[in-house]
DNA sequence: TGCTGTATTTGGAACGATCCAAATTCGGAG
DNA sequence: CTCCGAATTTGGATCGTTCCAAATACAGCA
């Protein structure tokens, strides 16, 4: 039976001792490399594994080492390239230290997201990476996965309290100096009437933006008119809808610090539609700094978060935790970096 | 040792038993909802499970019952939102279907997917869907992951013949009549001069999408200059700075099949910068209608490929396959639909 | 040859669940 | 009471690997 050919049954450490009449401990010791077998045996070994076509059951290893080799990645929204992109950098980060990903997609769903995790808890991944779903309580997360797992928080904190016993880590970007620096750079480019568009103010990164905004605005000296500060959904369509909003009253902004670039893009459409070139006669900065940004027309002037360097960061962090169970927990808050680009121009009037 | 505080070892089954004085053998009837314990039996187990934070440990289940609960998801581009996408709607199903997503990134490398499958295969996957590397074989596939593990081939077939025992399905789009209908739909607006740009011929996506443009235009009887037909990666940026030679020499296209949405973006930049229109002077369409498509200046025409659905489709298939291990080999070419939009307007000149 | 120390090899008991055949309990019917 | 069949429960082997203490092989040396 060589090993072209396909075997129905599969092929154990029992198989191949057999084959090469050693004790399934030689096999064991050779598969792991052990320098304790002898050259000669060894090759034996390892050339009858090649005939066989020999896998190694590691679930069997795991179970008697009581060791895990895998970690468990739960998103709240993979379809979103800034996500996308972490995920890939966390398998990246993963797969290096000889671990594998285990997905799971909660759909922005905490419901879901108690399901995914009981489920993958389960299969006894040796830490989670948790970007938590909106309105998701740490309450809710420990009932569903136990104390017993290393946990690092992606990007939100969670609602509720967490118990002290609990090492869970932290990961978040520095979403405050981020709009900060985004509006200092408005300000010193000659804009006062500076609006914050879109987000939901009960997401967690939309209110550390907006209080970056707000901060800058305030050492400035700057006034910050009620219909400057208009909410949407952190997407395109409805971003483009909201645009009338920035014009209600007056004064009319001159400048946007948008929550993020799909709400960036959304309000360019709007003005567009409204007649208004954005990078000429409206001022917009975005936050993530996804690859269209750079491409837009005009290019958008945002915040490089380096989503997949996050991941690998991400996966990291957790590794260290695995080293060390019982440090103490931390909250690392990642820089972000303003890339200027055309669309945060002079005030059109300047 | 209730249920907030912190344990030390593992809760297994023998806890249980001993906890509530029953044999190991009746907390697993309780686990698995068997009907043969009596009632009150199963309230005591049931409250000692709580009581003591029992986890299921599923791998344990898995070695004795010789199954697996995982399918293994091996992408070429994850941070690429098609396959983002396609990832979301395969994590769902197989969620649904009670199983959790081994997830697997390899860069577009086929030295890299074969390290993925082969680390991968170890954890006794189920099954794999694998949307393969350019340039990778099928031996080399089989090579890294054996003949026993069923295999669903997305996106891409593979290079070299496959061994005809192994049983690999397919789900491929309908790629070349997406670019048939795009090329009806550009010339039965008038369009006669009409290009192919971007993709790497190498591709059999690519192959396929070229083949249904010219099968258009052989079918209208219409020439196609050398120069009609530009190669560049799928990128918006490599498109942009391929734009010119789709004007080196005459006569000049009116309208372009782009080989997929992130070149068709790409070439509107390019236009843009010639100071030419998209969508006035000048026709295109895309491919796969990302979430851009519709959003872009002016909204892109485009052939829908519902990527979340071909998730979906994708995990149904292989659960199929599981159910029917010997069943034929199935090949599925998903269909794929014209979305009009206002890119694709007639010649300027008409 | 016998002895010692190092190099190799090995049986059998884990790991945490499930399977299975056999044992036990239980509620009537006779 | 006793006996029978159905309802419940159970011990022990097993899945494929690793651990560990103990067995064996092999050299070199006196």
């Amino acid at each position: 039976m060589d090993s072209t050919t396909p075997v129905r049954r599969k092929i154990t450490l029992s198989d191949i001792a057999a084959g090469c009449d050693v004790s399934r401990a030689t096999v064991s010791l050779v598969l792991r490399g052990s320098p304790l077998v002898n050259k000669h045996t060894r090759a034996r070994v390892e050339e009858e594994l090649r005939r066989q076509g020999y896998v190694y059951n590691r679930a069997a290893a795991n179970l008697r080492r009581r060791t895990s080799s895998s970690i468990a990645l739960v998103l709240n929204d993979l379809a979103n390239p800034f996500f996308a992109e972490f995920a890939a950098g966390v398998d990246a980060a993963v797969g290096d230290a000889g671990f594998v990903t285990l997905l799971g997609c909660t759909s922005e769903s905490s419901t879901r997201e108690q399901a995914v995790l009981g489920s993958l808890i389960e299969h006894g991944p040796a830490g989670i990476i948790l970007s938590p779903a909106e309105g998701s309580s740490a309450q809710q997360v420990l009932a569903a996965m136990g104390a017993q797992t290393p946990l690092l928080l992606f990007n939100r904190e969670l609602g509720g309290n967490l118990p002290e016993y609990a090492h869970w880590d932290l990961l978040i970007l520095d979403n405050q100096r981020g709009t900060r620096l985004a509006t200092e750079h408005l300000i010193s480019r000659g804009h006062r009437h500076i609006a914050f568009f879109g987000g939901h103010r009960d997401s967690s990164s939309c209110r550390q933006r907006h209080a970056g905004y707000a901060e800058a605005m305030q050492a400035a000296g700057l006034r910050i008119e009620p219909h400057w500060q208009v909410e949407c959904a952190p997407t395109r369509l409805d971003a483009a809808s909201q645009t009338a909003a920035l014009f209600a009253a007056t004064p009319a902004p001159t400048a946007a610090v948008c929550y993020n670039d799909a709400v960036a893009l959304g309000l360019m459409l709007g003005l567009n539609q409204r007649g208004l070139h954005p990078g000429r006669d409206f001022a917009l900065t975005g936050f993530d700094d996804i690859a269209e940004a750079s491409m837009s027309m005009p290019p958008l002037t945002t915040l490089s978060t380096a989503p997949r360097e996050r991941g690998r960061q991400a996966a990291e962090l957790l590794l260290l935790r695995l080293r060390e169970p019982s440090a103490d927990t931390r909250r690392t808050i990642a820089p972000v970096k303003l890339m200027v680009r055309e669309s945060s121009c002079p005030p059109h009037t300047a």
